[in-house]
RNA sequence: GUCCCAGUAGCUCAGUAGGAUAGAGCAACGGCCUUCUAAGCCGUAGGUCGGGGGUUCGAAUCCCUCCUGGGACACCA
């Protein structure tokens, strides 16, 4: 796989003068259509030192370079690029002993080096369902903190529980005025989510219940009894009603510290931001201003005295660092709260924290619903429980139809109807809106869960009847154009590991997996594998590869793999 | 009003540290199951890359401007 390495040396040999190995390797690019080899070097920037045309310097590299051929095959000139074309054979053997002698650990790195990163994910709010919109932060954030983990760093996953807040306070307003105790403990999160939006409702006609609810959460903060009492039976039935989805969902965390474990300490981040004359009082209200930084100014503490998000998010961040000593703290959080997150580093920064840089919002899309957001307020939302339930249901069916004499049925069933979910959800890039659609989530053919984790099933399926993978890794002739398509892509996965690293982006890691699931039904469709002779070993260590990254790539992704479906 | 994100095939989206004929999947149409799981494969059709300028040998990609959609912008989170 040093093939790259050894192009660019051969290529700096060339044109020492003109070019240092490091641009040469930025240069070079993998063609658009096979035909044009395996790597390309475009050669338009020598022309004017040269003095002659891209093309002719392309031919004339091609002639003058002479790589060895074990590891390239050979070189053509076409227009002003000079194509390589690897040594398949060679390169191929490389690509699978790497998969087999790694297994698991294939596309792995090192450079996270153990350093510690946090990550704020999910973090529901209690006393409401968890909707589509949460699974967003939830499961791209598990899957970029595996994809972390898969380059060395030591991940926290930190549940901050949306626990506090006025919200909470106009939700012990409104079941102080209408709850009923029984119907709330049968079914306690739609009961409470009723509350919520009648509270809503009525709130327009009469003014004074804001009022109302924002004096109940004065109460809750200066530990009044009733409101705490109140306010712990919500969040521990929200807890419980959380914790079924996490199963589902096959996620865990480190903490689920919320934010109403920090209103406490708003009293030091006071003092410390009046130690620097950071505060000010405007309305009543007390704020930091960031007019020096081109941001409205954050509001630290409301009129009537009570902590605001960002006075949370402060105590939470110092925290965060003083706890995990983290090299960088991640927030996978909507985008439309990116202001906040600017303020919020904004404010440690002239608190005096340094490391107030290493904080980074990993933002995203939102759930639209009619293209608009989904409002809990307004009862528009989709509930997460639901969308999984009706995905499991529909993978049941589809097993009933196509592969009836299954085992384990029902928990195939689970994993194919939660990994297509989970998948609908990564795949496409982070920042891009989804617009909810149970059609779109339960289809389970094409770019989908299910489609890899069927090619996946194909492929143990041959394994399985095979005696074992051995060497040599040896291939037909005429299966090369199948064959080739797939071990070029095996040989990226470290690859795209390392910039979906780079990027927290696990939907790079999706679409890759779907190319590579192409390349393997094509090669399964044209190529006959089982098929005794001496080539037998070399389809099966590649089928072993494919199965390999697949299982891996989704496992990354939070997604589980059934041996059959 | 200010700022942020987005606008690519009928639909959902790839492709952006500028590069060779703009790619997938759905949907449509036509093929392929007496051989390894048809949740699959093969093929056909489908695009003034929102509009207009500019930079460049070269722009979906960079700059400017306009249009459209969404979001954020002081006592919600």
């Amino acid at each position: 796989m040093n093939v790259t390495h050894e192009i660019t040396t051969l290529l700096a040999n060339e044109l020492n003068e003109h070019l240092s190995p490091e641009k040469i390797k930025a240069l070079l690019e993998v063609p658009k259509h096979n035909k044009m080899g395996d790597l390309a070097f475009p050669c338009f920037e020598l022309a004017k030192a040269f003095k002659k045309s891209p093309a002719s310097i392309a031919g004339e590299l091609s002639i003058h370079i002479q790589p060895s051929p074990s590891v390239v095959s050979h070189i053509e000139a076409v227009g002003p690029y000079v194509n390589f074309f690897f040594n398949k054979a060679s390169f191929t053997k490389e690509v699978l002993a790497a998969v087999q002698t790694k297994g698991n650990l294939y596309g792995g790195h090192t450079f996270g080096n153990g350093k510690t990163i946090t990550m704020d994910l999910s973090s529901p709010n209690i006393a409401k369902p968890f909707s589509m919109g949460h699974l967003r932060s939830t499961v791209i954030g598990n899957a970029v903190g595996n994809i972390l983990e898969k380059c060395g760093y030591t991940v926290a996953r930190l549940n901050y529980l949306g626990d506090w807040g006025t919200q909470f306070g106009k939700l012990i307003a409104a079941y102080k005025l209408w709850g009923v105790e029984e119907k709330v403990r049968a079914n306690p999160i739609q009961e409470l989510l009723k509350l919520y939006v009648k509270f809503h409702d009525e709130a327009k006609e009469d003014p004074s219940l804001e009022e109302l609810g924002r004096s109940w959460f004065v109460k809750l903060e200066q530990g009044d009894q009733e409101a705490t009492e109140l306010w712990e039976w919500f969040r521990e039935e929200s807890l419980h009603s959380f914790g079924s989805i996490y199963d589902l969902l096959n996620v865990s965390f480190d903490s689920y510290k919320g934010e109403s474990s920090f209103h406490m300490q708003s009293e030091e981040i006071l003092t410390m931001l009046k130690e620097k004359s950071l505060l000010e009082e405007s309305d009543g209200a007390l704020v930091v201003r960031l007019d020096d930084e081109g941001m409205p100014p954050a509001l630290i503490q409301k009129s009537d005295g009570t902590t605001l998000y960002t006075t949370r998010d402060l105590a939470a961040a110092i925290y965060r660092k003083e706890t995990y000593n983290h090299a960088a703290s991640l927030y996978v959080v909507g985008n439309e709260q990116s202001l906040h997150f600017k303020q919020l580093r904004a404010v440690l920064k002239k608190m005096g924290y340094t490391w107030a840089d290493e904080i980074t919002h990993v933002p995203f899309g939102m759930m639209l619903k009619d293209g608009k957001k989904m409002s809990t307020r307004k009862g528009k939302v989709v509930f997460l429980d639901e969308a999984l339930e009706k995905s499991i249901q529909f993978a049941k069916e589809n097993i009933e139809e196509k592969n009836p004499d299954l085992n384990q049925k029902e928990e195939v069933a689970q994993k194919v109807g939660v990994g297509a979910v989970i998948f609908h959800d990564v795949k496409n890039d982070r920042l891009n809106d989804v617009e909810f659609s149970y059609e779109e989530m339960l289809k389970f053919e094409g770019g989908t869960a299910p489609y890899l984790q069927y090619t996946y099933a194909r492929a143990k399926s041959i394994l399985r009847k095979a005696e074992g993978v051995t060497t040599p890794y040896a291939f037909k002739e005429e299966d090369w154009e199948y064959t080739w398509s797939i071990v070029q892509k095996v040989a990226t996965f470290p690859e795209v590991i390392k910039q979906a690293a780079a990027h927290y982006d696990p939907s790079k890691v999706a679409k890759y997996l779907l190319k590579l699931g192409q390349a393997f039904n094509s090669y399964y469709a044209n190529v006959r594998i089982l098929e005794e002779g001496p080539y037998l070993s070399g389809r099966l260590a590649l089928t072993e590869a494919v199965a390999i990254v697949i299982w891996e790539g989704l496992s990354l992704l939070g997604i589980e793999v059934p041996e059959e479906m």
